[in-house]
RNA sequence: CGCGGGGUAGAGCAGCCCGGUAGCUCGUCAGGCCCAUAACCUGGAGGUCGUAGGUUCAAAUCCUACCCCCGCAA
């Protein structure tokens, strides 16, 4: 079956791979990927990773602007595929591209739809607090994420899971997905309509890290792990810490802890410091609830525990985050 | 040449503007104290101040070039 294969970053590149190992029976005839974008630290325009894993393949690699350019359209014709494989391409397919295949869409996304449609279902998932996630094989139509289903399966989210974590397990899934997926087009199954619930998972905006210290510890806690690593939640100093920075201070790692001793200090207004833990961090009071801040980031700035950053920045007792 | 921040002891920082003895917190080592401790006290070890030049009687500090790291942006 001829097959082209939508998709851009990193993480969708065992997909790929997949893919084209079992070229006897799936001959992959294209790489469809995103343009060469600037990027970086001095922003030199850099080919995608899919683009460079087809490339050492040698495997033809579209990169089109707009998918309804007459130029890409006529190019993806002509090498007459059968079915597309769509995982994490970053635009979606306008009918005209749909139309060239006569298998259909497949696309892998991160959720178990029809909840969580959308760019960032993994983060959503998590900052929600789910306790189950999952991958969903599905013919594309016009409309966002809400094609026929032909296969999903499911996978518990652990209480400590990041982004980037659940990532990785949901890569093994999606593989799975993807072989039951296509063995059961290969059989003729169309694929059933959504059912259920529907939820929404927009891209994530730099904003989206804002933390709130007004919202229970258990909460704060989701954000700060589906907003890892990018855009990272974030908070920012006091001006009870003297002159220190006034930036904002990303925080990474974090757990969700009872106060450690009842002291009068357990009394103090939201989003202040009342507590230190030696050669761990920091503990700040929620609504409801405590966090215990383990893992920080000052800005221009590496990555420290939130420790190393009190030895340093003479934070104490009493300081405020806001 | 996209914009900005940073590199000082094992860790995190101050000192730089205004040149003149290498400083703070933690760790580490030795000793002390204590029923005891992640507590406290005393003392010690540990630094080519990112690299290379330049200015100067004298450079972490001023000048020039380069290397590495971080954020924005995608």
């Amino acid at each position: 079956m001829k097959i082209a294969f939508f998709g851009t970053p990193e993480y969708v590149v065992p997909i790929f791979k997949y893919l084209l190992k079992n070229d006897a029976t799936l001959n992959v005839i294209c790489a469809v990927t995103r343009s060469d974008k600037p990027s970086g630290r001095h922003l030199h325009p850099v080919p995608s990773p899919i683009k460079e894993v087809a490339i050492e393949k040698k495997i033809p690699v579209l990169t089109p602007e707009k998918l309804k350019d007459k130029d890409f359209l006529s190019k993806l014709s002509t090498l007459k595929p059968q079915l597309a494989v769509v995982a994490a391409y970053g635009k979606i397919l306008p009918k005209e591209v749909l139309d060239i295949f006569p298998s259909g869409c497949v696309n892998l996304h991160f959720s178990v739809l029809p909840k969580y449609r959308g760019a960032a279902p993994i983060q959503w998932a998590i900052i929600k607090g789910e306790k189950e996630t999952g991958v969903t094989g599905f013919f594309m139509d016009e409309g966002l994420d809400t094609g026929k289903i032909i296969f999903q399966k499911k996978i518990e989210i652990d209480e400590n899971e990041d982004t980037l974590s659940l990532q990785k397990k949901l890569i093994f899934v999606a593989i799975d997905v993807l072989s039951e997926t296509l063995e059961k087009i290969k059989k003729g199954f169309k694929g059933e309509a959504q059912t259920g619930e529907v939820s929404y998972a927009p891209p994530l905006k730099k904003s989206d890290g804002k933390i709130n210290w007004n919202m229970p510890a258990g909460e704060i806690h989701n954000l700060i792990r589906g907003t890892k690593p990018w855009p990272s939640a974030y908070t920012e100093i006091g001006i009870a810490c003297g002159k220190s920075e006034v930036g904002s201070l990303r925080i990474l790692e974090t757990e969700v802890t009872s106060f450690p001793c009842p002291t009068v200090l357990s009394s103090l207004p939201v989003g202040f410091i009342v507590s230190i833990q030696k050669n761990v961090g920091f503990i700040v009071k929620c609504n409801p609830g405590f966090l215990l801040i383990k893992t920080v980031q000052p800005s221009s700035k590496n990555v420290m525990s939130a420790w190393s950053y009190l030895l340093g920045h003479k934070l104490s007792v009493a300081d405020k985050l806001s």
